[in-house]
DNA sequence: TTAGTTGCAAAACGTTTGCAACCCG
DNA sequence: CGGGTTGCAAACGTTTTGCAACTAA
C-alpha cells in the first residue's frame, strides 16, 4: 500500500512534524508548525504533499464529519472519538472500537458492494469535563448533532 | 427533541421538498427545487433554514465525512452508506447497521464521557456497479481512502 | 409591536489550480 | 536532462454574515 515518492525537503520536514505529533494536525496547523523549519514554504505545498503523502500511503487522511481534513502518522487501522466541545480528536484502540462485530453485514445490502465502513465516536473529553463541572451550566442546543 | 419555530412561507416550503425527495439532498439542491416555486428565495434563507430546522429537530443534518452536508427529512435514527463513485447515499436500515452491537463500548473510554457515535459504510451502488462491468476498466487510485 | 426572518451582496473558509522557476533522481 | 515539485497568486465551491426591509405571532 505505500508507493514511491521523490523525497523533496519540504517533504521530509512535513512527514518528520507530522510524525512529532502527537494529535491529528490540520493542514493549516502542520502549515505553522512546518514553517518555524521552512519559513519560505507554501501552504498550498502543504496541502498538495498530505495529499501526494497519502494517496502514497505514507500519512492517513481523517475526514471527519462535517469538519476540516485532518492527517495522521499512524497507519495502523484505529477509530476515533472527536470531543464534541473543543473538537479534539484522540484515536480509538481497535479492538474495543466496534469494527470487529461489523464484519458480518451482508456485503449486497441494498445493492451496494461495502468496500468499507467507518466509526466515529462523539464525546466530551477530560478537559471539557472538568471544565463544565467549574462553570456548572449546560446548553443542549449546543451539542453535536 | 422537536423545538418551535416561526413557520414562515419559505420554511414551509423547504420542509415540504424536503419531504417529497427521497435523496438526501445537499442546500443548493433543495435551493434549486425550492426556488421553482419561491423564485426569489435566495441560497443564504435555504442554509440559514435548515440549520435552524435542524437545530429544532424537524429535519437531520447529514454531515458525512469529508463531503458537503446533507438533509433529511427522516428523523428516525439511520446509518447511511455512500457510493464512493456518485457519491449518492442510501439509508441503512437499523437492525443491520452494526449501531446495537456498540451500546457496550464503555463510556469512560480514554476518560471521555461517550455521547454518541455514527458509523458510514463505503460501497459502489449497483448504478456504478452496472457501468463499471460496462466499461472494464478499473483505476484503484480513484477509490475513496 | 417586536423579535425573528428575509433577500442581497459580500466575506469567510478550506482547499485547489495555473504558472514559471526550480530541483531531485 | 526531464518530469515532478515549489511558491505565489488567484480561483474555487461551500457556507456564513451584515444589513435594512419585512413579517409572523
Amino acid at each position: 500500500m505505500k508507493y514511491p515518492v521523490r523525497m523533496t525537503h519540504q517533504r521530509e520536514v512535513i512527514l518528520d512534524e507530522l510524525k512529532r505529533t502527537r494529535t491529528h494536525p490540520t493542514a493549516d496547523e502542520l502549515y505553522t508548525r512546518v514553517k518555524k523549519r521552512l519559513p519560505r514554504i507554501s501552504l498550498s505545498t502543504v496541502y498538495r504533499n498530505l495529499e501526494t503523502l497519502s494517496n502514497a500511503g505514507l500519512v492517513s487522511k481523517l475526514e471527519i464529519t462535517g469538519r476540516q481534513k485532518r492527517f495522521d502518522w499512524n497507519q495502523e487501522p484505529h477509530d476515533h472519538i472527536i470531543c464534541t466541545i473543543c473538537q479534539r480528536i484522540d484515536d480509538i484502540i481497535p479492538p474495543m472500537s466496534g469494527l470487529g462485530q461489523l464484519s458480518d453485514i451482508p456485503s449486497d445490502r441494498h445493492g451496494y458492494q461495502l468496500t468499507g465502513w467507518r466509526v466515529e465516536f462523539f464525546g466530551i473529553c477530560p478537559d471539557c469535563q472538568q471544565k463544565h463541572n467549574e462553570t456548572h451550566d449546560h446548553d443542549p442546543s449546543k451539542e453535536t448533532q
